[in-house]
DNA sequence: CGCAAACTGACCGCCACCTGACAGGCGCCG
DNA sequence: CGGCGCCTGTCAGGTGGCGGTCAGTTTGCG
C-alpha cells in the first residue's frame, strides 16, 4: 500500500515514517501542502496522513479542495489539536478518520490497517438505502443491482447526504462542501446537480425542505 | 439546551433570542464580550453563538482565548464578513461552524439542532402529545407513528403551542410570530392555518377559546 | 332566535425550485 | 497539436407548492 504522509515534525515524521515501512508499506514524506499537491498529481496513494498545521497552510481546506476536485483517497488526520471542533471541521471536510498526538504508534497501524482491509480486503462495507447499495469506500453506487455511475461533483453531494443520513442540510452547507473558499457562486449550480442525482438514482432519493434546504429521502 | 448568544445589533439578537426559545432552548443573550467572560464563567452553556464584532472587541481572539483555558463547549459563529480569511481563521481559533450573515432562522434552528445531536450523541428529545411525537430540533412530526409534512408557517404555529403546552395564546400573539412587525395583517390567516394544522395533526390538537385565542389540546 | 366569531373549501398570485439547453473548459487520445 | 467528448456552471422558461384572501357556512353564546 502506498501512503502519503504529510508532516512538517521531523523527529514524529520520521518516526511515523519507520513504523508504517515496519507494516511492509510504502511511504512518501512531505513536510509541505504544496510537495503534497504535487505528490497527488503525480502519484496514486492509497492513503494518505494529514498533518492540520503545515507551515504553508491549514489541512482542512486542503482537505476540502482534495474532496472537491472528487479525490476519494482515504485520509487520516493527525492533530496536536485535542478539539471536538477539529476533528468535527476535519470529518466535516471528508476525512475517514483522525488521531490525536501524541498517539500510539500501535494505534496507527491498526488504523492502517483497518484502513488497509478496507480498501484492498475483499467484503467493502455496503450502506443500502431502499433501492440503493453504496459502497463509500470503492465510491459506487448501485440502483436496484446496476451499476450508476456518478460524476465527481455529483459523487461529492451525494456522499454529503450518505454521511448524514436524515439530516437537513441547506444549500450553503452543500455549496461549503462542494467549492472551495474562494471560489464564487452565484447560481443555482446546487439545484442542478440535485436534479441530476435524481434523474440517476431516482426522485425520491432527495428530499427537498422548501425555503430550507434537501435531505435524504427516507426510503 | 443552554445557548449563550453573544451579538450586539438588538434587532437580530432579539429575532435569534426568538427563535432558540421557539426550539425548545434556553438563551442568555450578551451584547459585549466582558459581559460574555461573566456569564461563561458563572453558567455552563452547551452552546455559544459568537458575532464577530462586538463593541468592545472581536470574536476570534475571544474564542481563542476560550479555548486555551480548556473550554471545549461548542461554538457558532455568526458573521457579516463574507471573507474566506475570517471563516478560517474562525475554523482555525475552535468553532465548529459559523453562518454567514444575513442567514434563514430556520437554518440557525437546524445547525443549532446538529450541533446539540453531535455532542449529546443522542438522537433529539422527543416531545410526546397523545398520539403525537414531535422533534423540536429536527422540525419533524409524527402523528401515530407517520411522519407528517408541516409547511414553514405550520411549524413555526405548531411550535409556538408545543413550547407553551396547554397555555391560552391570543391571535395576536400568534401573528406576531409568524409575522415581522412590518407586515400588516387584515385577515383570518391565523384561523386557516389552524384549520390546516387541526386537517394534518388531529382536529382535538388545537382548541378554541372563543374570544380569546387557541390553545394545545389536552390528549 | 340573532349576532358575532370561527371554520373551511376554494381561489389565485408569487416565489422557490426544477429542468432542458447551451457553452466554456479540461482531459484524453490519436 | 488538433479534435472530440464529458463535466459542470449558467440561464431561462416552466410549474407546483405555499400561503393570504374571500365567501359561504357553522358554531357558540346571550
Amino acid at each position: 500500500m502506498r501512503v502519503l504522509l504529510i508532516e512538517d515534525d521531523t523527529a514524529l515524521g520520521a518516526a511515523i515514517r519507520d513504523q508504517i515501512a515496519a507494516d511492509g508499506h510504502s511511504v512518501d514524506w512531505m513536510g509541505r501542502l504544496d510537495e503534497a499537491r504535487d505528490a497527488l498529481a503525480t502519484a496514486a496513494y492509497d492513503l494518505v496522513l494529514l498533518d492540520l498545521m503545515l507551515p504553508d497552510g491549514l489541512g482542512i481546506p486542503f482537505l476540502k479542495a482534495l474532496r472537491a476536485r472528487g479525490d476519494v483517497t482515504p485520509v487520516i488526520i493527525l492533530t496536536a489539536l485535542d478539539q471536538v471542533s477539529d476533528r468535527i471541521s476535519g470529518l466535516n471536510a471528508g476525512a475517514d478518520d483522525y488521531l490525536v498526538k501524541p498517539f500510539d504508534l500501535a494505534e496507527l497501524s491498526a488504523r492502517i490497517g483497518s484502513v488497509a482491509r478496507r480498501y484492498t480486503g475483499n467484503p467493502n462495507p455496503i450502506v443500502t438505502l431502499g433501492p440503493l447499495e453504496i459502497d463509500l469506500a470503492a465510491r459506487s453506487v448501485r440502483l436496484n443491482g446496476k451499476p450508476v455511475v456518478l460524476t465527481a461533483r455529483e459523487w461529492v453531494l451525494f456522499q454529503a447526504f450518505v454521511q448524514r443520513p436524515g439530516q437537513l442540510l441547506s444549500k450553503s452547507q452543500l455549496e461549503e462542501r462542494l467549492y472551495s473558499f474562494d471560489q464564487e457562486i452565484d447560481s443555482n449550480a446546487i439545484e442542478v446537480h440535485v436534479s441530476r442525482l435524481r434523474k440517476k438514482l431516482g426522485a425520491h432519493v432527495i428530499e427537498t425542505e422548501r425555503g430550507l434546504g434537501y435531505r435524504l429521502g427516507r426510503p
